[in-house]
DNA sequence: ACCCATCGTTCGATATAATGGACGGATGCA
DNA sequence: TGCATCCGTCCATTATATCGAACGATGGGT
């Protein structure tokens, strides 16, 4: 709430607004601003909706605790995903514990389309190849990527890896909720 | 407002609560979280923040517009960061909010030798090396990489890298604490 | 069949966020 | 010096988000 208090007063100094006028642009009383500034209160989304509008910034912007403060990562105890089949030459680089999220890097030669069942929800996986060429995604939405693309999914439905081109490196980042 | 009665249908839906239980492990209301489910209202923060603690995730994750099932990011499409003075230039894949984890995309060729400061405290660097060849790491303990080798080291202190091979590509995934 | 628990929804009562105006303090201009 | 305009804060009123209870529906367990 705090964090609100901050980044509200920050942007506006920065969009060079006062009070008063921050109200009008966002139809919001300048008194609700106000509060909102000193920390008291509890708004509504809406109220914050508008006033993210009205200074230009995303409701994220508005809202998120500052990515520069140290803040501490919330590790909740979850279970650890048991390792995919490695036909196609998966490597396990490493495991960030606290991010939760698994490094491995994958090189494969075309062959058969492999289908993925749905992982633990919440997964994501981050794909950038390195070298060659894939069709990959989630069941009917697949995409073509070639060396220095990056895809981003979700995995925790059903989705495809297809090699499309030999030697074909993959730089796969597990991201697991 | 939608997106966030799609996004809590969905959390909690996979957390396996009920609406009931989970304005109990909130001390929300259920019919509070029922209306918001319907869309229904306008949440105060408050609300929304100890929804989104029940449910074991971020705030921004129970707010924000679900992202695009599949989002790719082309080679061309990513603005290279150039630095002249060392002849290596620095893209920007994405970053894991929740993970607090960047992505890049590294390229270089041989010329003078990196001195980077340290940075905010708790920060480590993961490095796969996807091509070419680098001597990298913390003063004094710089290892040297090939294609294919991963390093991961404290981002916190003074650390160097160096180009040995021409066309030198990194992927790098900074960890911030 | 019954009973009991839990589900999700609906509705009146209540707490409270948002409003609009009043207020004192700055600042600028005639 | 007086007047006007803006600033930010502080209430009373109003709007509304939240609560708690009651509701019908559903799925076991005896």
């Amino acid at each position: 709430m705090t964090a609100i208090a901050t980044n509200l007063r920050r942007l506006r100094d920065r969009s060079g607004f006062s009070i008063g006028e921050l109200g009008r642009r966002a139809a919001v009383a300048k008194s609700t601003v106000s509060n909102l500034e000193a920390g008291t209160g509890n708004p509504s989304i809406e109220t914050l909706w508008t006033l993210a509008r009205a200074l230009g910034v995303t409701f994220a912007e508005l809202v998120e605790e500052p990515r520069a403060s140290v803040r501490v990562v919330r590790i909740d105890a979850m279970p650890l995903i048991p390792d995919d089949s490695t036909s196609c030459g998966v490597r396990l680089l490493d495991t960030i514990q606290r991010a939760r999220c698994d490094l491995y890097v994958v090189e494969s030669d075309p062959g058969p389309t492999r289908e993925a069942a749905a992982h633990t929800p919440g997964t994501i996986e981050h794909l950038i190849v390195t070298a060659g060429s894939l069709r990959c995604g989630p069941a009917g939405e697949q995409v073509v990527l070639s060396a220095g693309d990056y895809a981003v999914f979700h995995g925790d439905v059903p989705h495809s890896y297809e090699t499309l081109a030999p030697r074909t490196q993959i730089i796969l980042v597990m991201e697991h909720s």
